[in-house]
DNA sequence: GCTGAAAATACTAATAC
DNA sequence: GTATTAGTATTTTCAGC
């Protein structure tokens, strides 16, 4: 698929904030409300689009301590990847799991509300699989926060 | 600011899927449809829904490589930390940036469309900005993305 | 705090150009 | 692609319990 620089900037848009109407982003790429409304539609059913969704204040909810735990496997076999996944995806303080290329095999961000949470986290997770290696780092603080991709670059190199 | 079971159904709801109806919502947590509308309002004011956005695909856009970068200051003051939120703040491919605890100072999500790319990121980031140490670890495939919060622990804590 | 209804806005789809 | 239209759904406000 083929983004032109109206697609580009409609995404950007709509990734920034998903409240504004068709209406004026419609106004803000040059394009009339029904070609625009159609792109939106175009993108959402191909999947570009993957959801609209609110997010929250992890501090307003007392989870402030998130954690990246990265894992080794103690085997490398599709069986021990399976049963990982399988037991991470469902542990609910694992928001994402990454498979990472070197050294470590996967990632996880953990979202709780604090150390003693970790910790039971921790366990849960150590008893349920068997890992080679875990190394944990805390974060005090998200500085900046960003779900939407960086299109600038895209967009200037655009049509 | 204290948050009843109706009141973390509501966000939990939205933060899944903000195109949901209120009218459905309220449906779901048992009111009906203004006082339903009346909480979600509070909720925006009160900053604890940050906001809605579309998430992006980040595949379909070419934009598949991602990388944790880890970075330690070169020397512990107040002034250098402004100087490097201010560099990172404005560099394109960082989306998110943490700071951190232990032996790394700072932890920066980074999405790009692939090495090359990264390494102009890097050498970018390491000309405008000193640091002790730098590491990076290289994300293949997202498994699991959410950008929800682990509310259901709260909810049933909850009256 | 709640209900129910009305008004304003936005979305969706179809039309002709 | 534009412009216009119309019907539907949703959001938002307002009165009253």
């Amino acid at each position: 698929m083929t983004f032109d620089r109206i697609d580009l900037k409609i995404l950007d848009i709509l990734q920034r904030d998903a409240t504004v109407p068709v209406a004026r982003i419609a106004d803000q790429v040059g394009l009339s409300q029904t070609p625009c409304w159609k792109r939106i539609q175009k993108h959402e059913e191909a999947g570009v689009i993957r959801s609209r969704v609110a997010l929250l204040n992890p501090d307003a909810l007392g989870l402030s301590l998130s954690a990246f735990v990265m894992v080794e496997a103690i085997e490398h076999t599709a069986e021990w990847r399976t049963e990982f996944l399988a037991v991470t995806e469902t542990l609910e303080p694992v928001r994402d799991i990454y498979r990472l290329a070197g050294t470590h095999d996967f990632m996880l961000r953990v979202v709780v509300s604090d150390m003693p949470a970790f910790d039971a986290f921790y366990d849960t997770l150590t008893s349920k699989i068997r890992l080679r290696s875990v190394s944990s780092v805390f974060s005090l603080e998200q500085v900046k926060a960003s779900t939407a991709l960086p299109l600038s670059g895209l967009i200037a190199n655009s049509n």
